[in-house]
DNA sequence: CCGTATGCTGAGAATGGTTCTCGTTTTAGC
DNA sequence: GCTAAAACGAGAACCATTCTCAGCATACGG
């Protein structure tokens, strides 16, 4: 299967120029951005954005199959282009978070050996699969949960 | 490997009634419980805990590793037991979650084929290892984040 | 070119799950 | 029974996110 097949279709979405600007910043980023991070380099780039249309358009660019979203211990959700494919190695305890060059979906199994765990002590882990169920693919984009 | 490595060894934590009793009722259900859901049901079964308590328990709880938590999109965290290894299937849209009766972890690959999905369009998934980071495995279980 | 409908925007208020505060209660040790 | 330490819980505080709604932009009809 194609797990990250090419979001050309879903509605013919044209992407605002919000949009692509939200885009633009994460791509450019080097790591997962949260809401609040991203509204404050939109700001710095000269871009003023209210706040209300960074979570508005990063909504939109995630129904569009564009970005993707992860919560955090904290409560934030932080957000990444699709096609970064990262997964992390979280601690229940002080909630850090840290990437894992390794994706077992993608590797068929896995190849998580003690070495990279690096005295990260395992107890549990979570594999989810976002997308759009069969329902909301009918309706329009603009439906709120 | 063993994803479900048996938690009996942590730190020789002998668990409160209260945390007892919480583990109880998330056995009982049959579903992940929010931490308010978990409440109320103790509350109903005449087990007053404060809120604060409720909470304050499950985290040690996790820490533990008798415990997993998951973060919905509409911000709630739900809980269930440890031992049980269910994966999901999340709208990004309106934020249904469903059970997913597969662990590409535990299968070594996946089988996820299309009559699985059932109409359900996926657009990215996130896999995640919960744990204790090496610093937190030293320091006691009472540190807050 | 103007008027109107439609949708997007954003400042600020509202929301709501979770965490913190801190006085009270329970437990453990003597 | 008495004191110290730990756990508890009611309510306040927190804070990321969402909602509200008036103002603005764009598209289209006349």
């Amino acid at each position: 299967m194609a797990p990250h097949a090419h979001p050309t279709d879903p509605s013919d979405m044209p992407l605002g120029p919000r949009q692509r600007a939200l885009l633009a910043v994460l791509q450019a980023a080097d790591a997962e951005l949260s809401g609040q991070e991203l509204h404050e380099r939109l700001k710095q780039a000269s871009q003023r954005h209210g706040l209300a249309t960074v979570y508005r358009n990063l909504r939109l660019l995630q129904r569009s199959g564009l970005v993707r979203c992860r919560k955090l211990t904290n409560g934030e959700s932080v957000y990444a282009p699709l096609e970064r494919d990262d997964h992390h190695l979280t601690c229940v305890s002080c909630g850090h978070s840290e990437p894992l060059p390794i994706c077992p979906v993608a590797t068929g199994g896995l190849g998580l050996t003690k070495v990279l765990l690096q005295g990260f002590k395992p107890l549990f882990h979570t594999f989810e699969i976002h997308g759009l169920c069969r329902s909301c693919q009918q309706s329009e984009p603009l439906a709120h949960g």
